[in-house]
DNA sequence: CCCTTAGGTTGACGTTGTCAACCTAAGGGA
DNA sequence: TCCCTTAGGTTGACAACGTCAACCTAAGGG
């Protein structure tokens, strides 16, 4: 039995963290609220460093699960790959802490952490795979083009999140419309290069 | 002149940021390593958050200043829009630290962050603006279709330098690639635009 | 000549991460 | 039965940190 005190400690750290960010998280407090000696903590994890890892997994997982929610629910394989990254989009938003603590160089260190981003990373590969060959995205490693469409709406997440995105006050571009914009250029990219060869390095300017 | 002490103070704190991240830039330390006492600080920043933003602050007038060099000698609206990407990544790799600091929320919050990430905006939007005369991009708002290359690349960045974009071990996507990739899928999309009317539902300009 | 003020100093306080030592109930040999 | 290990919890200590308060000093203008 893992010793329900871990599992209090981890949500613990997770409830602080989307209070006050990750600066508000502290060993003692964590101990405190969870009615525990400050320095009951360290019988499971052997520093702060390792329970906030242990949070950053925890919810990298949950955000795959989610994930393959969506995938269940929708059809089409392009409207799949949108609904997928709003959903992305969406958990970005609504907890940009834990979004911060993620991507935090953890660096992929520990075993929890680099299974489940390997997850979820799988997942959107077949879903790009099955978009190929809808016919709604280009030809090509399915791999690459998936980090494609992932660091874009990684990107814009974190930018909206730092308040980087605010084009020119008027038009607030939003993530998610990025994300469509994108899905629309890359299936007129599928268009164009079926009906034209791949010409990547072509000069077309005059 | 500012005070020389002023600019030693934001000196040291992005030494030591880059040295150990974030987390070992200590009040105290800074002011141990600029030859002045640990309250020294004090007279010039209410707080450490507030000597953080002016670090934060610098760095992107920097940053700016870079993509503004690497503006003036490239010559092709499209190689130039290339290039400005690479610079940005280039960055991102070079001071992980800097890049982190720079997006964690300030929030635009300081008058000299939110000019000097309006200027980079700017900048990069003209860059858009004439590869869209060029045709080498598609038409449409220069400000969101700016936007998203750099959500792009940001997004990819962001991912490495996190450890979140190595693919299946086989082939590693560098944010350069994707940089790469975006641009020829682009190019090939305003290629299919050209030869056939927008079908998208996002904002038509004129 | 005095008074203000910018810039620097020392000292103190409470909080934090972490180490060390101690306690205690569970449980498995002997 | 008794003992010994150990997992999980406790208190107490320590140095380092951010910050507040008080004091000092040189510059300079009325």
């Amino acid at each position: 039995m893992a010793s329900g005190t871990r599992e209090a400690l981890v949500d613990t750290a997770a409830a602080l963290l989307d209070e006050g960010g990750v600066e508000s998280v502290t060993l003692r407090e964590v101990g405190r609220r969870t009615g525990v000696s400050h320095n009951a903590p360290y019988k499971h994890f052997a520093s702060k460093e390792v329970l906030l890892a242990a949070v950053a997994a925890r919810e990298l997982e949950r955000q795959a699960a989610l994930l393959a929610a969506a995938a269940e629910r929708t059809r089409s394989p392009r409207a799949l790959l949108r609904a997928a990254m709003h959903v992305y989009i969406a958990w970005a938003r609504d907890h940009p802490a834990r979004f911060k603590l993620v991507f935090g160089r953890w660096s992929v260190g520990s075993a929890e952490l680099g299974v489940a981003a390997e997850a979820a990373q799988d997942l959107l590969t077949g879903i790009v795979s099955a978009a190929q060959e809808a016919g709604a995205l280009p030809a090509g490693d399915p791999v690459r083009l998936a980090s494609l469409v992932r660091a874009l709406a990684h990107g814009a997440a974190d930018l909206a999140s730092a308040g980087h995105l605010a084009s020119d006050g008027k038009g607030h571009a939003s993530p998610e419309q990025l994300v469509d914009d994108l899905i629309g250029y890359l299936d007129a990219a599928a268009r164009a290069m079926r009906a034209d060869p791949p010409a990547m390095e072509g000069d077309v300017s005059g």
